[in-house]
DNA sequence: CTTAAATGGGACCAATTTGGTACTGTTTGA
DNA sequence: TCAAACAGTACCAAATTGGTCCCATTTAAG
């Protein structure tokens, strides 16, 4: 219902051990390994996570990848926004949140507003460091157990609450 | 990034307009034709509004759909989760939460876990009394625009920061 | 008792999105 | 010169989403 999509997830994975040594120079393979995922799709997240200047590339042999800053300076909130960017803009919003002439007289896009922010907030409040995962020794990787955390669920009100952070 | 479905968006357009005369009996092709969207589409959401207990139908002639309980009672995060339902459980948190073998030991699980309940607070503090709608007279409907808000900005450290709550 | 207005519950389909792979180029250290 | 590594992009299959249609059931009204 309120999904982070799976490269995003994968994206906290791999960010959360390069977090462990933020001065490391990391491969997309090396990474790729130490996660147990697919190396084209690591390399995917990656480019897609320097290109977001959240990582500074080197190429060439002996290049890899490596933190743009400090671990704790990056929020998940950044990772999100690189991994999504900023998305082709459409209809009531589009040019920026005035485009739509309705938008003004609109309770109801205030009010989205409001919980956006609120959202948003949460998510600027845990940054990588904190996401830096020490996984158990048996822990083989995120790719046989599917996803890492595949959905995290609340129990309100007797019913049961479902944030997915994927598709299940 | 963080998407609200379609269907969800519309759900709480619906209720808006429910929530302005809470005791009233609506029909979904009255609603449908006050919001300016497809009936079937609202007659789908209505029903599924219904199955989670946000609604109390009424069949046969005359009938319809009322609020079940007080306007300002009602969360966005519960009208959330009506519209998506459980879902499917699967790998990491299969069962609730412990059927992943590594989850106790997870410091991931524990960070997500954490910023879920920060965005389940959020939804949970807006109801859908605060979301009723006092559309522009000329805002002759969300179809003809799209969705009612299809996105939200925010510019955050320079970056346009977007929560969808659509994929435009 | 018949009919029409409603909901209930599906199946169903097209379009989009997502997850993942592959390929071709470029940079760079040894 | 060569191999390791990133950059960019095109591509494909599977899943999800948005939306329609259909038919059964309930119920008020004539
Ligand atoms: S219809 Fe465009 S902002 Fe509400
Ligand atoms: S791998 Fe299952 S909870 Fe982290």
């Amino acid at each position: 219902m309120i999904r982070i999509n799976r490269e995003t997830d994968y994206a906290t994975a791999i960010l959360g051990i390069m977090a462990e040594e933020p001065e490391a120079c990391f491969s997309a393979t090396g990474l790729a390994e130490r996660r147990g995922l697919p190396g084209p799709v690591v390399s995917k997240i990656l480019k897609q996570l320097a290109r977001g200047g959240l990582l500074h590339s080197q190429r060439g042999a002996k290049g890899g990848y490596s933190l743009a800053r400090d671990a704790d300076a990056i929020s998940i909130a950044e990772v999100i926004m690189a991994m999504e960017g900023p998305i082709a803009l459409t209809d009531c919003i589009e040019g920026g949140g005035d485009a739509c002439q309705f938008h003004a007289h609109c309770a109801l896009s205030s009010n989205w507003s409001r919980i956006n922010d609120a959202i948003y907030r949460a998510l600027q409040d845990v940054s990588i460091k904190e996401m830096s995962a020490p996984l158990a020794d048996d822990h083989q990787g995120l790719r046989d157990m599917g996803r890492h955390v595949r959905e995290s669920l609340d129990v309100a009100g007797g019913r049961v609450m479902a944030f997915r952070s994927d598709h299940g």
